[in-house]
DNA sequence: AATGAATGAGTTTTCATTCAT
DNA sequence: AATGAATGAAAACTCATTCAT
């Protein structure tokens, strides 16, 4: 009823269904999720997905794909050269937690579903992997004397931790991206202890 | 096969059975291990986890409740309230990471399966709640001036998150229990850009 | 191999399986049928089952619904209010006889599954006070005069306890419809003693 | 803990059992009855139920048995060569109904449970044959001019199902033994219409 | 005599998946 | 392009029944 039953455009009945499959996936997870209620969120029927994806895993394949897709674009932005690092940092933490604050469902699917699917964890551990990559050199390349033994990829490991940590407060609507942002980004160059208001020099 | 099939006293049954639980739960998933599966580690019939757990449910939260009170039970020294709460925190972090360290199947299966199935992971959300309330209060009763608008709270909520990320490494295998909590405990008083070896102090 | 396996409408199919399941409850019992036996009986999967009917009970459920339905059409002409109360009366003992007659499966589930079946037996028993204050009714309406102390529901229930003893008969084959009919009409008014042929006034 | 654990005579304890499992049936019916509800019931292990009656199957004839046996016990003076017939029914009828008010559990398991039961529906049955010939032969010899089609066993049969019916009311507590025996008195000899107390000479 | 411990064999139920139209 | 109809395969769970002590 809700979808409309007329022919659609391949291209739109691709998103028709992937929006539907976001949706229940990240509500009910991934294998309290059947087909059955995905097509019905779709309002369509389970042979057209069958069509579409091949199957419940290629579907939700395709969900971590899209929703990743957009979670990269997101924080395209911070990767602008020109920026300095710490700069890069800041721009790279509102928009990862922009990002999580207005796709809930992307956030809950792509990591805290997927990460819990064997078949899928590598998808997304990959993917995070080079999220972190890229934060270590954020990070080695704004410290000013890198000790020799400083090990950047565990930092690295830790500050995207935390950045899941607060990500998922986030998306269960129960801190704000701004603080959120300012706390992580102290987190980063102070510790919790030494925490100041980012405009606030110290 | 593996287990001997001779009749053993209630207790050790029960823990051979949540011996195999665990181990089938934190390599397959909640979902993907059946009761057949963990019978058959247990060398042991299915109705028998039955008479025992009841069901997969309840088997799956009996569990946790022994994993988690093994958690418990591992953090216990870093609640000694004679030891200064930087001190508190250190020992808090190599107790939780060595547990991590020398537990995995304990791990996966309480903090990555439980907290992907719906229907437990309330339970370690509130046991994890408890530990981020535990840690803002060392990080508050060690902060020398606090500013007022400080949330303890959410920079516990970060630091536990950094903790859980490098914890998941440490399942791993690919890090070391003693250079993970230097990170930690640097990240915690001085930010990643501050890191220093805890033993220079500086 | 019996039916055809071929794709049918689903009116179809649903009479198709009830038919089955019918035979099949009738002549196993509740508890000794399995939905694989029903499924091979109406020569479908076991998935059609649950697809059309959710479960076991709901089946046998299903299977009570129908045949009491027929039952009550079966009754139907003796509702006849033209017809003096002791027309109504015959009228109702021989559709009641005649359709246990003619449908020995519905009343073996009807009456003998359903009444053993503790989640039934409510749904027959309360069909059959039923029976039973309209038979008190038409007793009633047939007495000339009633003396205050006549417990005519009582005379009902025994009445109908009667018939139904009969009607195993008849399912059975044993007996034939007319003699039971005149010997119940006999019983209802003039006691086994007295007993005549019906169309013989004595 | 109720039963006790003492070694008790082999007789003793065969009447434990059979007390519990005649509870036990009768309350749930022959298949939610499990034989742990039944050791729980008797106070006694499993394999004490087992040693002692071999099989479920075995267990419920035994019931059957004792049970039917009491029965019969209980009709005996309905037997009495001296009485007049129609004495001899009257007494049938108060002893039946009789036994019926004061063996709830009994009947429930005689009747209603191991008719519905295939496998011991037979042996319930062919006693019920007995005792419909029986009146059979009651009702023909206290009537003085049988006409030379008269079924007497149908009538029997007839006769018996309203007993049946009536011994059901009673079960469940709803008429007293006076007031049925009663009325099927007047139902044999009368029928419904003519009906008057037993001790009132119409 | 008595039982705690253990299981083989089956049951209902659920999906992802595929035809036939 | 689209779907109602249909199913194979497997999972959770139960219970009568039997050892080993």
């Amino acid at each position: 009823m809700a979808g409309g039953t007329k022919r659609l455009p391949r291209a739109v009945r691709e998103q028709q269904m992937l929006d539907a499959a976001v949706e229940v996936f990240s509500e009910k997870g991934f294998h309290e999720t059947s087909m059955d209620a995905i097509a019905a969120r779709a309002s369509i029927s389970k042979p057209m997905l069958y069509l579409y994806y091949g199957s419940k895993d290629e579907l939700f394949a395709a969900c971590i794909g899209r929703e990743g897709q957009r979670f990269v674009e997101a924080l395209a932005p911070a990767g602008d050269p020109n920026l300095p690092p710490r700069a890069q940092l800041r721009v790279a933490l509102e928009s990862f937690l922009g990002f999580v604050d207005e796709h809930r469902h992307s956030w809950m699917v792509l990591y805290r579903q997927a990460l819990a699917q064997q078949a899928f964890a590598n998808q997304v551990r990959s993917s995070r992997d080079r999220l972190i990559e890229l934060t270590a050199h954020l990070l080695e390349s704004s410290t000013r004397d890198p000790e020799p033994d400083m090990d950047f990829t565990i930092m690295a490991v830790a500050l995207v931790g935390a950045g899941e940590a607060v990500a998922d407060r986030i998306a269960g609507g129960e801190i704000d991206v701004a603080k959120a942002a300012d706390l992580l980004e102290n987190l980063a160059w102070r510790g919790l202890a030494g925490r100041r208001r980012t405009d606030t020099p110290g």
